[in-house]
RNA sequence: GGAGGAGUCGCAUAGUUGGUCCAUUGCGGGGGAUUGCUAAUCCCCUGAGCUGUCAAAAGCUCGCGCAGGUUCGAAUCCUGUCUCCUCCGCCA
C-alpha cells in the first residue's frame, strides 16, 4: 500500500507510476473520497464528542437525539471509507527511479554477462530427451496421473535435488539466515496483504474454497507474512530467513509455453530467501541479495546474465526486480533461474509490519529472492551433458550427491 | 470432532454488580532534573487517527483479539467469529 499521505502530496507521481506499469488509475477520485472522508469523520467525531458529554451529564434526552443523527453519519462514514479503502489497496507498488521505463520484458535491460557457454562437439540434447535417457525425469506418468506441467523427479535427479538445496542452505545460514519451513497453505486475506491478488493475480492461484486457503506460489508468501502485525526489534534487523516450501502456480496466461519439460510445471521446490530491513536500507540489501544468487551460479559454474526488468515487467507489489537468467544450451538462449525483488515498504504497509527506532515506529522494507528452485537441473543437465547422454554432477554438489556422474541406465 | 478456560497500550499486569477508567501498575524504551564519578532518586513522555501548525501548543475521536448488537452511556451485558491453553476422541 502508498502512504496515503505521500499520494495527497504527489498524485502525478503516483498516476505515472501506475501507468508505467501499465496500470489505470483514477487517483482523483482516490484523493476525493478521501476528502470526503475525512469531513465524514470530522463531522462523527464531533457529535460523538457531544454523545460522550450528555452521557457524562445523564441527559437522556439528548443522547437520544445525537444516537440516531450520529447513526445515520457513521454509516455514511464507513461505506466511504470501505471504497476509499479499496481504492487504496488497488494502487500497486511505484517503480523505483532507476527502473528502465518499458511496456515488457522484451523492454529489459541487460546489465552483464558472466561465464563462457558451453561448446559441443555434438548436437546437445534437451533436458527432458536427457532426463528420460537417465531416467530421472518423467512426465509422461505425471500427465496420466495429475495432467500437464507436472513431473515426476527420480533416481539422481532428487539426489541432485537434494544437494541443491544443502548447498543453499548451508551457504545462507553461514550468512546468517534463519532457516525455515514455512506453511504452504495461508489465508486469503494474507495473499491479499501481499499483493498478490490484484491485477488478475488471483488467476494463478490455487484455492481450497471450503477453507478459504490459498497454496502459497513461493515460499515469499508465507515467511513474509509470518511477522505480519508485529513490531520488530531494530536490533534484530537485517532479518533474513532463508526457507523450502513446495510452490504451487496455476500458470494461467502461459498457455503453450514451455510445455515440454519440467520448465515451467505447476508444483515445483524452491529455496527462497526473505529479508526485512530498516526503511531506506533496501537498495543496499537489494544488491545484496543479487550478489548471493551470483555467488550459487558461479558455484555451479554456470554462464549467465543478469537481466533488470523494465517497469511494465513488474509485479504488483514490486519496485524492482533482477532476474538471473541461464544458459540453455538447447533453447540457445538464457532462461530466468532466478530471480530478486525488493517491495520497499509496501508490504510492510499491507501487512503491518513495523520496528521501532527511538520514539518512531517506522515500517520495515521487505525483500525476496530466489536461492535454488528446481531449474537449476534443467541448466546443469544441459550444460553439463556428455555425448553419451551422461552428465557430471557440479564439482561444488558432489560432496553432497555422492556421485559425480550420471549415466544412462542401459 | 466434543467439553471447558482465556485473549487489556512493546512485554507483563489491575479492572467485568455498565457511568469517578480521558484504562491501573511494573518492566523495557525516550527526554529532563539532581549528583565529584559510578550507582541511586525524582519528573515528563512512550497505541492509532483527525483537526491544527513551518514546526508546535492544544483539542477531539477511536482503541481492552476481531465483527456486530443492546444502552443516553460498554473493557464490563448479548450474538457471531478468530486465536491460544487444558481435557476427551481420532490420527501421521
Amino acid at each position: 500500500m502508498i502512504d496515503i499521505n505521500f499520494i495527497r502530496k504527489n498524485p502525478e507521481v503516483v498516476t505515472k507510476g501506475a501507468i508505467d506499469k501499465g496500470i489505470a488509475l483514477d487517483v482523483n477520485r482516490i484523493l476525493t473520497l478521501d476528502d470526503e472522508y475525512r469531513n465524514l469523520q470530522a463531522k462523527v467525531q464531533g457529535l460523538r464528542e457531544q454523545r460522550n458529554i450528555a452521557a457524562k451529564e445523564r441527559n437522556v434526552e439528548k443522547g437520544r437525539e445525537l444516537k440516531a443523527e450520529l447513526e445515520a453519519e457513521e454509516s455514511k462514514l464507513k461505506s466511504v471509507e470501505e471504497e476509499r479503502n479499496k481504492l487504496l489497496l488497488e494502487i500497486p507498488n511505484l517503480p523505483k527511479p532507476d527502473v528502465k521505463l518499458g511496456e515488457n520484458e522484451s523492454e529489459n535491460e541487460i546489465i552483464t554477462k558472466v561465464g563462457d557457454l558451453p561448446k559441443f562437439d555434438f548436437t546437445p540434447r534437451d533436458h527432458l530427451e536427457i532426463g528420460e535417457l537417465l531416467d530421472i525425469i518423467d512426465v509422461k506418468r505425471a500427465a496420466k496421473v495429475s495432467g500437464t506441467r507436472f513431473y515426476y523427479l527420480k533416481n539422481e535427479a532428487i539426489l541432485l535435488e537434494f544437494a541443491l538445496k544443502q548447498l543453499a542452505f548451508e551457504t545462507l545460514i553461514k550468512e546468517g539466515f534463519i532457516p525455515v519451513l514455512p506453511p504452504v497453505m495461508v489465508k486469503e486475506e494474507i495473499m491479499r496483504a501481499l499483493g498478490y491478488m490484484e491485477q488478475g493475480g488471483e488467476e494463478d492461484m490455487y484455492k481450497l474454497e471450503k477453507d478459504g486457503l490459498v497454496l502459497v506460489g513461493t515460499a515469499e508468501h508465507s515467511i513474509v507474512s509470518m511477522h505480519k502485525d508485529e513490531i520488530l526489534d531494530v536490533k534484530d534487523l537485517p532479518k533474513r530467513y532463508v526457507g523450502f516450501s513446495t510452490s504451487f502456480r496455476r500458470e494461467a496466461g502461459s498457455y503453450g509455453k514451455d510445455t515440454r519439460g519440467i520448465m515451467r510445471a505447476h508444483q515445483f521446490d524452491k529455496v527462497e530467501m526473505v529479508s526485512f530491513v530498516k526503511q531506506g536500507e533496501d537498495d543496499k540489501e537489494h544488491e545484496y541479495m543479487l550478489s548471493l544468487e551470483q555467488r550459487f551460479l558461479e558455484m555451479l559454474k554456470l554462464p549467465y546474465q543478469i537481466s533488470k526488468m523494465c517497469t511494465g515487467d513488474l509485479g504488483f507489489p514490486v519496485a524492482r526486480k533482477y532476474d538471473i537468467e541461464v544458459w540453455i544450451p538447447s533453447e540457445d538462449k538464457y532462461r530466468e533461474l532466478t530471480s530478486t525483488s525488493t517491495t520497499g515498504d509496501f508490504q510492510a504497509r499491507r501487512l503491518n509490519i513495523k520496528y521501532r527506532e527511538e520514539q518512531d515506529s517506522k515500517y520495515v522494507n521487505i525483500l525476496n529472492g530466489t536461492a535454488f528452485s528446481t531449474r537449476p537441473i534443467v541448466a546443469i543437465l544441459e550444460n553439463y551433458q556428455e555425448e553419451d547422454g551422461s552428465v557430471l554432477v557440479p564439482q561444488v554438489l558432489r560432496k553432497y550427491t555422492g556421485f559425480d556422474k550420471i549415466s544412462p541406465k542401459k
